[in-house]
DNA sequence: GAGCACTGC
């Protein structure tokens, strides 16, 4: 196991993408190549000079003519209904132009700008500078709306928000007419969301030119001459309504503009320098056999003949994160005295957030800083002080397989532009560098991006809204890239079989249309349905909260006896379902007991108090408890008859059965289960109260594949319910 | 008897 510490000897940095072959280095594991052409360093260099100056974004037209951007933007704006925006990072897009385009008068009216993210952190974070720097209180003039979260008023012109949350309001407002401007920000990232963003926006504008020209019954007239290029809008008409053009902005950092442009029938790309460091390129001579080896020499390399500053290392899960840790620690001792000052610091999605916290925590002087992070370092956190980045070049990714309904992680290749986005974690305050753990040749063999996410999930919820939205055709809907033609099939099934769609394919009524409003998993959404038919909607709604975060029990490695004991004061000999519903019930009794007066921030501490001792997970606790409220609120808009079914679970588990008959799975006798829609074969995850007992038949909600194929969220159900429940699925023979 | 990247409504 021990790899003895390595020494290298130190390179000339060189510049011009020469490559230099590192002879008399022992170990010959890195070659050094500059990717920053002479001419580049020097454009990015005269705006650094210039940013010193001046605040204002900057824009490259012609080689070498920089131009000060705030009119030329707006004009840009003015003359194009929809504009490409590429800019790396830190040139200021996202707070700028928003503010431009105010000062220009496109808040006139009454109308709002409103600019959507990828993730929720960023959203609050940028509208809390913009308004800083525009000198108004958040939730004024500028805001920011996320799910739980709404900094907004009547009087708010530049609008922050996540872009789930647009797409909601979609629904209530199909024409998005309060907006003036939409910026779709970091584009590039191509989440499902964004990419249904697109195509609606895309649509809404097209309709709201309509609109204008009175052209609008054109759509439904057969005998219009509709030339070739004619595309009828697929919203709902607007009823003569008139709205003004809708002006759409997508920024993305990468370089592919053109799909974006192309997608938006050539529309105008426009460039902005960023303020980025350059950082140097460093590939190794051969592809290595064990990546992680290769991270421990290198991450000692760096410490031993690299200059001072932090190091950030990308790794695929929190296994192999724990796993470098430990032999980081294990060979500090081999390195020469004086050199034994590395401070390793993980951090992951899972790990509680005051663990988190230690990444951003000033390192001790004397000390160098290694960071084992996953991907959350990629976009979502930024950490400072990072000199030095290694990049092995993988990544845990998630996968859908619609045939069999199951999704797996697999570690794959990075993407080109994820290999960029991680180097360019090593340039944010001073120059840097990043060491990939492979050849420049396989470099080259990368994809250029990574596949879009909507290509590779189930596409339940995304058909769902989209009906929802009046989009009947999602088949032919124009997705900027298409999902396979099976995925969209297997939804359409699915939702067939939840009676969400009628035998037309439209959106049935009621069900239909409720499922849509609740911000669920379709097929959640049926058991919250289908619960007032049970009369335990109380304890469905529980359910779904806490189905709908991440894992509810904290197991840390060193104290799992403990863990299960606790987990014991919880469990339900029927299943998991009970069990995640006495959690729940059992921390609001604690909760209800210690408060005096109602204070958001101690019912916090008591809660965290209360999940660490009961090694429960505080942050998804948290996050149930907002989607049980924020759920509840949407059950009582539509009318649904509450009720409660106490300690009798019968008619709870004949609801759960009613409604997650898809996942049902039968015992076979060596002691595995049959998923009964898809035929595999199955086992009960290890970490469920039915692990190792021997109930005949089970309903589920997770088939995922590990090691194994398993299913997670496991209770018990009476086989004979099935035919009786749900007849569309499991007919009779007669 | 396992272990799961990251988001979002």
């Amino acid at each position: 196991m021990a790899s003895p510490p390595v020494t290298i000897q130190k390179q000339a940095p060189l510049r011009g993408g020469r490559k230099l072959s590192n002879r008399g280095d022992p170990c010959q594991l890195l070659q050094v190549l500059s990717c920053i052409p002479d001419i580049c360093l020097f454009l990015v260099l005269s705006i650094l000079v210039f940013f010193k100056s001046s605040s204002h974004l900057l824009i490259l037209c012609e080689p070498g003519v920089l131009f000060s951007v705030e009119k030329r933007l707006v004009e840009e704006v003015k003359s194009n209904d929809t504009l490409i925006i590429v800019g790396e990072t830190g040139s200021g897009k996202t707070t700028q132009l928003p503010q431009f385009l105010f000062d220009a008068g496109f808040c006139r009216d009454g109308k709002t700008i409103g600019i959507t993210q990828p993730r929720r952190v960023a959203a609050v974070t940028v509208a809390k500078r913009v308004a800083e720097e525009c000198g108004v209180g958040l939730g004024q003039k500028v805001g920011y709306s996320i799910r739980f979260d709404d900094m907004t008023s009547t009087s708010t012109r530049i609008k922050y928000m996540t872009d789930g949350l647009l797409l909601r309001e979609a629904l209530l407002d199909p024409y998005l007419s309060r907006y003036s401007v939409l910026v779709v920000d970091e584009a590039h990232e191509r989440t499902v969301h964004t990419d249904v963003l697109l195509g609606l926006l895309k649509d809404v504008q097209k309709a709201r030119l309509r609109s204008l020209s009175g052209k609008e019954s054109e759509d439904k007239n057969p005998n219009i001459n509709k030339g070739e290029d004619y595309q009828p809008s697929t919203l709902k008409p607007c009823q003569g309504r008139k709205f003004p053009p809708l002006k759409l902005i997508i920024m993305s950092a990468s370089l592919d503009a053109r799909v974006f442009s192309e997608y938006f029938g050539g529309a105008r790309a426009v460039h902005i320098q960023g303020r980025q460091h350059p950082v140097e390129i460093l590939y190794t001579l051969r592809p290595q056999t064990d990546y992680l080896e290769s991270v421990l020499v290198t991450i000692f390399q760096v410490h031993l003949n690299e200059g001072p500053g932090d190091v950030l290392v990308f790794l695929t899960g929190q296994e192999e994160i724990e796993s470098v840790e430990r032999s980081v620690q294990d060979q500090m001792p081999q390195l020469p005295e004086g050199s034994r000052n590395i401070l390793t610091c993980p951090i992951f999605s899972s790990l509680p957030s005051e663990q988190q916290m230690r990444v951003f925590a000033t390192t001790p002087s004397g000390f160098r800083k290694v960071i084992l992070a996953t991907n959350i370092a990629e976009t979502s956190v930024t950490i400072p002080g990072i000199k030095y980045v290694i990049d092995p070049g993988f990544v845990k990714a998630r996968s859908y397989d619609p045939n069999k309904g199951m999704e797996s992680l697999i570690i794959i290749p990075t993407s080109k532009a994820q290999a960029l986005q991680r180097s360019g974690r090593a340039g944010r305050e001073a120059p840097g560098k990043c060491f990939r753990l492979y050849p420049e040749s396989e470099f080259e063999k990368l994809e250029e991006s990574t596949k879009p996410e909507i290509k590779r999930c189930n596409l339940s919820n995304v058909i769902l809204q989209l009906k929802a939205l009046g989009v009947d055709d999602v088949i032919g809907f124009d997705f900027i890239e298409k999902p396979p033609r099976l995925a969209i099939v297997k939804s359409l099934e699915h939702l067939f079989l939840l009676g969400a769609l009628t035998d037309e394919c439209k959106l049935s009524n009621p069900v239909g249309h409720q499922m849509a409003r609740l911000p669920l998993d379709p097929m959640y959404s049926k058991a919250l349905i289908q619960a007032s038919n049970f009369n335990c909607l109380e304890e469905m709604l529980i359910t779904v909260a806490m189905l709908s975060v991440e894992s509810i029990f904290y197991s840390p490695r060193e104290k799992s006896e403990e863990a299960k004991t606790a987990m014991k004061c919880f469990a339900n000999p029927e299943g998991d379902h009970i069990t995640l519903i006495n959690v729940f019930r059992v921390a609001n009794e604690f909760l209800e007991k210690r408060r005096t007066v109602i204070n958001k921030e101690k019912d916090e501490k008591i809660m965290r108090k209360w999940c660490k001792q009961n090694f429960v997970n505080s942050r998804s606790l948290r996050h149930a408890r907002d989607i049980y409220r924020q759920i509840r609120g949407h059950a009582e808009q539509m009318g649904f008859h509450f009720s409660s079914c106490g300690d009798n679970f019968l008619q709870f588990h004949r609801c759960l059965a009613a409604s997650f008959f898809l996942n049902a799975a039968l015992r076979q006798p060596e002691g595995i289960y049959r998923a009964l829609a898809s035929g595999q074969v199955v086992r009960i995850h290890p970490s469920s109260v039915l692990n190792q007992t021997k109930a005949d038949c089970v309903i589920f909600n997770e088939l995922v594949q590990t090691s194994q194929k398993y299913i997670r969220n496991v209770s018990i159900i009476d086989y004979l319910w099935l035919t009786e429940l749900a007849p569309q699925f499991y007919m009779m023979p007669n």
